[in-house]
DNA sequence: TATATGTATAACTATACAGTAATATAGTAA
DNA sequence: TTACTATATTACTGTATAGTTATACATATA
């Protein structure tokens, strides 16, 4: 009977590498936008606003990540969500991030 | 009618920031720690083998994210943690590497 | 074949930040 | 007062990485 589960210093490298990859702006953006469904990397490039190399060089990071996943078809990629609790994970800090501000506003109370 | 939320540049920038505070192994391992209850630094310096300082600056940042709270008892400073989804995701994506390494065992088969 | 297109990669720069050592600050005890 | 303890902060170093530019690679088409 455990009091606690541990949790080995490699096991808190690979929690720690998750977040990581759910810490940049970009990466979050392009996530984001592959939730209206798989999109080919020009497209990408379009909707996020940032450079190709850039944009290739996340989904590369989010494919290593098993993150996304990607297929070919002709000269496209197509790069798609393969790990939908990314979508639970943004849900949790989306909440928490509105709560926490609402707090603060209340804190001004009637200023 | 919205087809999907939009998510502005700051609002991305927020959500990233919060995965930020928990992509450091030495933050998570102090806030496993304090998971069993509030601490002092000292106690902390030696449940987490880090060095005091560290720990100190570890700690300044989760406190300015409101992700612990502090109380001061004479010289010491107790901290706890005071965000319980920081468990919530942890929790997640705790369950989905399990899953994901799972998966990977299974890859190998009979070898 | 040559040319164009979509994607990936290499090399580089700049920035962010984790860790450390030394010091400062604040409270306690002699 | 001085000495001690707990914590915070400052200054610094090294490392990781986001973004960019140029280029390489792969596939399609003329």
């Amino acid at each position: 009977m455990k009091e606690k589960e541990e949790l080995s210093d490699d096991a808190l490298e690979m929690i720690a590498n998750r977040f990581r990859q759910m810490s940049d702006p970009m990466r979050l953006k392009i996530l984001h936008t592959l939730g209206d469904g798989e999109m080919n990397v020009t497209d990408l490039v379009k909707a996020t606003g940032a450079g190709q190399a850039n944009v290739s060089k996340h989904l590369g990071t989010l494919l290593a990540a098993e993150i996304v996943a990607r297929r070919k078809e002709g000269l496209n990629a197509i790069y798609r969500v393969s790990d939908e609790t990314i979508f639970e994970l943004c849900a949790v800090v989306c909440s928490r991030l509105k709560r926490q501000l609402r707090t603060r506003q209340d804190a001004l109370g009637g200023l």
